[in-house]
DNA sequence: CCCATGGCTGCGAAATCCGCAAGACACGTA
DNA sequence: TACGTGTCTTGCGGATTTCGCAGCCATGGG
């Protein structure tokens, strides 16, 4: 069934060191987008593919980081009252700084940028004082952050790991 | 064994609209964003649940809305070759923006914020062609927009759902 | 040419998921 | 207080899924 295709369908490491993803893989990927605990065997059914050949793909997926399996919430609907996202402008090198963002717990997500910052961070807490520290005490102390500006979240609208699907 | 605590357990909504959780509800999210293929079985014995308990109450988790289980990936590494977050000024109301930038596919994550910009949205896009048409022509475009402020994104350093755990 | 490697398939055993029925508890009402 | 009502929990099969393994095929290197 799986009409062995003539497309490369490897593992090869692109330049930047991101495993090349073929069509198979993608669709696998899209069908955990849909539903993360879907049964190997009806993924195998709508890819193509036999049921331990997708046990193999998605472990071998998750082994090399291209994708997790979790439960995401709206953490705001879950007790950690206070969110924001920082903007940091930095001198100089920006990987110390990224890396000791990356480092805190409260960090959950980092990402570099063009623009007028430098990164962005997402930082979860439990309350003010929390946030506060974080920002004040710990992220602006770093060293090579020049600037910091915050942004409190008041309501998400949207969170959706979907794209793929349209 | 579930030790019948005194604490309500109920599933009363809070002036927001969200559902009250419960610590072993706490629990059981927690265990699925460490593993969200988790079974039931594993996540009983670490909360103090019948398998059955933990299904259910999963169930209704998911149904609520409360939490989803999904597969996350680094869009860089999948092909969409463009991200962005945008920062987003409004006159006058924000939910008909915030509702307009939801409806957007290329649009993944949106939130309403206390700062310099009202709202930040996250876009996905294949190509510059693509972000520049989703951010110029549509996003500028939306009545009650003021301004936007773009942020490429160069590389995502981390990424977690581990709240919670720490 | 021969061999090593990687990926897919098929299969049987073990574990998991799922639906159902019954018991326990909290809460609201008469 | 007594009595429903709804929710949560538990236990138990049967169906389904997961898991490990052996074999097969294609590709690439020596």
């Amino acid at each position: 069934m799986a009409s062995r295709s003539a497309e490369p369908r490897d593992s090869r490491e692109s330049r930047n060191g991101s495993p090349q993803l073929d069509a198979v893989s993608l669709a696998i990927i899209e069908q955990l987008q849909q539903d993360g605990r879907r049964p190997y065997a009806a993924i195998g059914k709508a890819v193509g593919l036999s049921e331990a050949a997708v046990r193999q793909r998605v472990q071998k997926l998750l082994d090399q980081g291209v994708m997790q399996i979790v439960a995401v919430t709206d953490p705001l609907t879950v007790g950690f009252r206070r969110q924001a996202m920082v903007g940091v402008t930095v001198e100089g090198d920006l990987d110390p700084v990224a890396e000791a963002l990356t480092a805190m717990s409260e960090v959950e997500y980092v990402v570099m940028t063009a623009g007028s910052f430098d990164i962005l961070a997402e930082i979860v807490c439990e309350d003010d004082d929390h946030l506060l520290d974080v920002i004040n005490k710990r992220i602006r102390a770093l060293p090579g952050v020049r600037s910091t500006e915050s942004f409190v979240y008041l309501k998400l609208k949207k969170q959706t790991y979907m794209w793929g699907t349209r």
